[in-house]
DNA sequence: CTGAAAGCGCTAACAA
DNA sequence: TTGTTAGCGCTTTCAG
């Protein structure tokens, strides 16, 4: 291992120039400075950034604490892809740590990244309770960004995306149709997303008049296995309706293929949407109406927030904009 | 910021006391540690660990470069979970820098992390060539596993899959269902699977007679769009083929989207295979036949190797399994 | 413009 | 069993 020290010998300098001519900071002179490089080259000397990082206390590193029950979905590519690409925009470079799938394990997450000396770390939580996040926020060291969820206590600290106004829009849309009788299929509990998503449905179903929305109601984990089983349930339940929302893409998808081997055409005799604009649904047939999410924004912001280079207030207000396709028709039957 | 230092002075004893309950290696008298708890729990200690890394010379982290060319594919969700998970199994993190898409930034990239003194880093790269990866394999003081890549140069520094072989199992089932014109949509090139898939289908089609291979080649970018457009391209180009190789999934699937909207029912009119075993190609109408690729195996192996607890030189010779579904018929046509 | 020396927060001999 | 002392590799005063 050659060090600064061994540069500067060969240079025949000191440490303190061999340091800054790397930082060029001070003033150097240029043969002194052209010694400096040839020893470098000489040595195949390459910085040690945990001690430069341990000297100068500044780190080039953000975190991002995700829980790997959203690993198989598209979200999850799109979050991290963005996530690395904004970090290393600005200098900087994402490490990543698994929340596995608990609150325990989200914590040490976040623990393990706030001790290597994160610049800040972004935390899409799935288990940690709210208070506790508040609490974790205001005891850093360092600025912790929630992700994809409202914080009352601390609402600089989040940047969210309005899954509620989301879930509206595509609630809107859908009765717009003619559609009344709308099924649900969930994800996994607890999900604040899903939470507002789920709300929002019952609220338009019960301001349109339909009031078992209970009987409506299936449950999935997020993915296309869970989204085909959950529409196989939903049929088996015996229960009317012309329409499916699932909270995902992924559930969609799969709960088209379920219909479909039900000899349930999609739209004609069954229309069905999701929340993400998950790449793949354009490509479906019937391609998917669904909503996308502005996840790169969120992303941006988050990492902005965390230099310090945005302050705009405005970010949190993202709730998505609806992408019609083909998978919602006019609802066929009059009720 | 509170150091052990703190933490020493106010359980009344020395840095290295803190130290030692810390790392449970020396025994330390049961009053003692429990004083330094107390102090600990008090002042809300948490070790830094660029400091310990530095002084210890031993790091809890992995790198992992890859090319943001694969991002939107589900190979990227895929490697960078089980990179995380096999990480974690082994008590450490993943590290994650972006190839971007130039050699020198996978070579920025792969500099960043051996800096950062990971133990050891994977690299999925894409455009830094084979003698050079040879090289920065050679120089660096910590392992470097390349990924999906074969190197002659350091076989046991690379964790590949044989693509050729696995294209053969595909050409084999395509041909073994009557098919003798098949078409091939490729990736973006360079890389290392595309290049040994597209030169089995080549060695398949001529063994087998056909010798106008290239009126038969369609060009891609792995992405679903491409494939859509690929497909389009071979139709439009007026040849005769019975069946579309894709060189993954997501190409597969846009190409069935094409053969569709041009009245090709899939697999009765046309059969279309893929490589990679992305999940969403068994919720596709038809379901997609496909090669899964054994990625899992390769992460654990790259990690098992970057940590020493691995020396099967067996595991290198992964090929994939045939995964058969719905879109690849028996050729219909008797030429 | 350059060097000496102290210090970042931690570990690891070595003594006591 | 515990404290003292030197580092780990780098930056950063402070003198010169």
């Amino acid at each position: 291992m050659v060090t600064m020290l061994d540069v500067a010998r060969c240079a025949g300098v000191s440490k303190s120039t061999v340091s800054r001519v790397l930082n060029g900071k001070d003033v150097v002179r240029e043969e002194v400075k052209a010694l400096v490089y040839k020893a470098i080259a000489e040595t195949g000397y390459r910085p040690n950034l945990l001690a430069q990082q341990l000297a100068t206390k500044k780190s080039s590193l953000i975190g991002l604490v995700i829980t790997n029950a959203v690993y198989n979905g598209p979200f999850f590519s799109t979050l991290v892809y963005n996530a690395a690409k904004f970090c290393e925009a600005h200098d900087h470079r994402l490490i990543f740590a698994d929340g596995k799938q608990s609150d325990e394990e989200e914590m040490n997450a976040i623990d393990f990244l706030v001790r290597m000396k994160c610049a800040g770390v972004m935390v899409y939580a799935r288990h940690i309770p709210a208070p506790q996040l508040a609490k974790i926020i205001s005891e850093s060291p360092v600025p912790i960004i929630v992700l994809n969820q409202q914080l009352a206590a601390s609402p600089d600290h989040a940047v969210f995306i309005d899954h509620y106004r989301g879930s509206e829009i595509m609630m809107d849309y859908l009765q717009a149709q003619g559609h009344r009788r709308i099924a649900y299929i969930r994800g996994k509990m607890p999900s604040p997303s899903n939470m507002a998503r789920q709300q929002a449905w019952q609220d338009k179903l019960v301001a349109s008049g339909v009031d078992d929305s209970d009987a409506l109601l299936a449950q999935g984990d997020w993915s296309m296995e869970s989204g085909y089983r959950a529409a196989q349930a939903l049929l088996a339940g015996g229960q009317r309706f012309s329409a499916v929302l699932a909270a995902n893409d992924d559930m969609a998808l799969g709960a088209i293929k379920a219909l479909k081997e039900q000899g349930l055409a999609v739209p004609e005799a069954m229309s069905v949407a999701g929340f993400d604009n998950a790449n793949v649904g354009r490509f479906f047939t019937p391609a998917l109406t669904t909503l996308d999410i502005p996840i790169e924004q969120m992303i941006q912001t988050a990492v902005e927030r965390i230099l310090n280079t945005n302050n705009d207030p405005a970010c949190t207000a993202l709730c998505g904009t609806l992408v019609v396709r083909e998978s919602v028709g006019r609802c066929a039957s009059e009720e």
